[in-house]
DNA sequence: CCTCCACAGGAACTGATGGCGT
DNA sequence: ACGCCATCAGTTCCTGTGGAGG
């Protein structure tokens, strides 16, 4: 069959109502109106500890801790909104909640003003001076903080504070050597009117330890720990999702069904990658023309999303970090010194300037946290300590992948 | 038991960029 | 036009170290 007629086919397919998707967006994790399930227990939790500032009092800062894809985002979001919706309703006295993300706001003073405009701050000169606002850039860190906490005295808000995957915040304050997290989190000393409380939500479990232990004294005064979902309940989330997302209830056979909670289960129990598994193997499964979801389906779903995952990281990389990447992969003996000198070989080649021993010891440490190779430190006595690095990537992905960049030509 | 290799990886610094107020 | 401030890629200089071989 030529493309051409596999497409018309499609067309066909999908012009008789044949499809088994019937709303693409329930195979999302972040979609909203499906239950969230097994989190019963920690949206109470979560609720009571807020319950005070319905009360108009400060109530205590939160942690909340949980891999990714248990749902700890949702949870939070769906009871802000209901705190908000409630507070609209009585309207006594004004609730703000803030949502940020570390990781979207890649340094602190980004983070600070995604704080502020959410307050109500604006990034633009207002026409009245006695207004305040707040600059894109430009300004100190600590200026930035003051005139957040200013606006929250002048408006009386009862302000939540929402930062998601807080580590990242962290790591960014350790690095920088300001002391926002411990500022923010005793802001409410300088703040009379409304107050300030802090929801912290983490990844890693242990990332209180890289902490200031006056700041975790007052972050931690709740503590919720969102525990990994095991197969059966991804099971149940998935069925969930079945219901709404296909024409057919019984459009997922069974032995895939249970292959994707599987597949998602060994890796810490990640719903969102059980529902993006699902997803992808629908869309084969709907390419293929099939009535229904099989194994195999779901198997190439597994396998197209790591080489996609691959690709775009690799894609994402510097000039430097692919070349280190072709390196590795040429090396025999994965030594950080020979992949050094083939790294200033490709260099030579390709007239680029190349970079010192040690920024290339901390390129490969930074592939590594991103899992494209993984490096063990081995010592060999008299030959001394080094790092031995192997790759996690394919040869061919990487070829495919950089043969459209004319400045390998000469090195694949 | 000591030495000494071949690096690992920390700390401090530089120079460029980009945007602010005055 | 100038001084500030934050950020980032990259450099320079440095100390630390596991264990084979003497």
């Amino acid at each position: 069959m030529s493309d051409d007629d596999h497409l018309k086919n499609l067309l066909n397919f999908i012009k008789q109502g044949k499809t088994i998707i019937k709303d693409r967006n329930v195979l999302h994790f972040s979609y909203l109106p499906t239950t969230i399930l097994h989190r019963k227990n920690e949206q109470g939790k979560i609720l009571q500890s807020l319950s005070p500032i319905l009360k108009h009092s400060r109530p205590s800062n939160l942690l909340i801790y949980g891999k990714p894809g248990t749902g700890k985002t949702l949870v939070v979001k769906k009871i802000l909104k209901l705190i908000i919706d409630d507070n609209a309703k009585e309207n006594k006295f004004p609730i703000k909640l803030v949502y940020t993300n570390s990781k979207d706001e890649m340094t602190l003073y980004g983070l600070l003003v995604s704080l502020g405009s959410q307050l109500g701050l604006k990034s633009q000169k207002p026409l009245t001076n006695n207004e305040d606002w707040l600059p894109k850039t430009g300004l100190s860190i600590s200026m930035v903080f003051n005139i957040i906490i200013k606006t929250i005295i002048k408006n009386k808000f009862n302000t939540v504070f929402v930062i998601d995957e807080i580590d990242n915040l962290a790591d960014l304050v350790s690095k920088t050597g300001k002391d926002i997290l411990y500022q923010l989190t005793r802001a409410n000393e300088r703040i009379d009117q409304g107050s300030l409380t802090l929801i912290g939500i983490s990844n890693d479990l242990t990332f209180k330890e890289r902490l200031d232990p006056r700041v975790i004294s007052s972050l931690s005064e709740e503590e919720i720990i969102f525990t990994n979902y095991n197969a059966y309940q991804l099971k149940e989330i998935l069925l969930d999702r079945i219901k709404h997302a296909f024409v057919d209830d019984n459009s997922v056979e069974e032995s895939a069904l249970n292959l994707c909670s599987a597949l998602a289960g060994r890796e810490h129990g990640d719903a969102r990658r059980a529902i993006d598994l699902l997803r992808v193997a629908s869309e084969i499964a709907e390419r293929e023309q099939s009535s229904t979801i099989k194994p195999h389906h779901i198997k190439s779903a597994y396998r197209k999303m790591e080489e996609d995952k691959e690709i775009t990281t690799l894609k994402s990389y510097s000039l430097h970090e692919k070349l280190l990447i072709l390196s590795v992969l040429k090396a025999k003996k994965f030594y950080t010194g020979e992949i050094y000198t083939i790294y200033k070989e490709f260099c030579k080649k390709i007239s680029q300037k190349e970079l010192t021993q040690r920024r290339v010891t901390q390129l490969l440490s930074e592939l590594e946290l991103s899992g494209m190779v993984s490096g063990r430190i081995i010592s060999q006595g008299i030959h001394g300590r080094t790092k031995k690095y192997t790759s996690s990537i394919s040869y061919e992905t990487v070829v495919n992948t950089l043969k459209n960049d004319t400045i390998f030509y000469d090195l694949i």
